[in-house]
RNA sequence: CGCGGGGUGGAGCAGCCAGGUAGCUCGUCAGGCUCAUAACCUGAAGGUCGUAGGUUCAAAUCCUACCCCCGCAA
């Protein structure tokens, strides 16, 4: 490949693959997210891509708002012919898309029109897509909206969790960066417009997201405990029964590992405590699910056969 | 000083508020039953009750300080 002036613009972890196959090709530059507090502690945490930008002697910048005139200033100093963004977490400015001359490109988790916005990878399995993939796009102010370059297509395993294929997207995304960039560079770069017909937008998840409505049909709840594991969790809420704080409600976090139960019965209730026995069985919109990973607030994680040992829950209780 | 929960045999917990015998379920070990068993019966081992002080005739329990773990928030 030619001489090209590179600059990578990203923050998750997703982009870390990418970002490294281009050390070797022409990379300049990476443009991530400010540090910021983390964990309890809220200890000042830099990014891990900026940790590995670091290791392989790359210049780094962490602007706090990449619209800033100081920004557009320090990036088109740097000239670079293509910019590249992945996970970056701003949204950028036409000035900033202006500046390099060949272009400015987009590596986005889905198969593009589907699934514009932040939690595509999650959506995904939720939606209970036998596929999903990466796509290369041009950047135009639009969220995920620019011309697509390429896509490429990878299923998507039965028990998947969005962790899971969060790091194989990743995997396979400097292979696709680099064909991208060398259409680009060549001139050949296809420029396929989005079919807006097929567009579906997918707004950024919050914590609160992983709430468990127990009204969902049991399958579609084992999709998103999935999808959402580890980010950003799912939970169901149950009123302590006994103990010292009777009556608070405390938070149940459910991790993946559940199995889909044939049960009807028209007298349970949705979040319907089936089972306390050997497993923790709970009724749903349609069918039931078992549950063999939780955590309790204060507590930590446990398999279904140690929480019940002394578990706070009776036959009839209800979650959520 | 962001909010909250917790530390009790190997595991998960109750006991704390109204201080006075270390309790429950599971596991482990031994024996029994059984064609057999992860099942059932009987028995046993195993605990500085997070640490250090304080109050008290007496502290797992009340008070103070500290250490560690965790959930939320960011």
């Amino acid at each position: 490949m030619s001489k090209l002036r590179i600059v990578f613009m990203g923050t998750g972890d997703i982009a870390i693959p990418s970002f490294l196959g281009l050390v070797s090709n022409g990379l300049i530059a990476l443009v991530t997210q400010p540090d910021k507090p983390v964990g309890r502690k809220q200890v000042l945490t830099p990014p891990r891509i900026k940790q590995k930008a670091i290791e392989y002697g790359i210049e780094v910048i962490q602007p706090k708002n990449a619209r800033d005139q100081e920004f557009v200033t320090k990036l088109s100093d740097l000239k670079p012919d293509i910019v590249v963004v992945m996970a970056y977490g701003q949204i950028l400015s036409q000035k900033l898309l202006d500046i390099p001359p060949l272009a400015f490109i987009n590596l986005h988790a889905s198969l593009l029109p589907k699934y514009r916005g932040a939690a595509c990878i999650q959506a995904a399995i939720d939606a209970g897509d036998s596929t999903t993939g990466i796509t290369v796009m041009h950047v135009i102010k639009a969220l995920d909206a620019g011309d697509i370059i390429i896509k490429k297509e990878i299923a998507i395993g039965g028990s998947e969790t969005g962790g899971e294929l969060h790091d194989r997207l990743a995997e396979i995304s400097p292979e696709l960066l680099l064909e991208a960039i060398e259409l680009v560079a060549s001139g050949n770069a296809p420029r396929i417009q989005q079919d807006e017909s097929q567009v579906s937008y997918i707004p950024k998840l919050m914590r609160c997201d992983g709430e468990l409505d127990w009204s969902l049909p049991a399958d579609h709840l084992q999709r998103r405990i999935c999808a959402y594991d580890p980010w950003p969790g799912t939970f169901t809420v149950f009123t302590e029964t006994s103990g010292r704080h009777k009556g608070r409600k405390k938070r149940l976090k459910i991790f993946p590992h559940t199995e889909v139960i044939d049960y009807f019965n028209r007298t349970s209730k949705h979040g319907e405590i089936l089972s306390v026995g050997d497993q923790l069985v709970i009724a749903c919109g349609k069918n039931a699910l078992r549950v063999d990973q939780m955590q309790v607030d204060g507590s930590r994680r446990m398999s279904s056969k140690e929480f019940l040992l002394s578990s706070p829950f009776s036959l009839g209780d209800m979650l959520g």
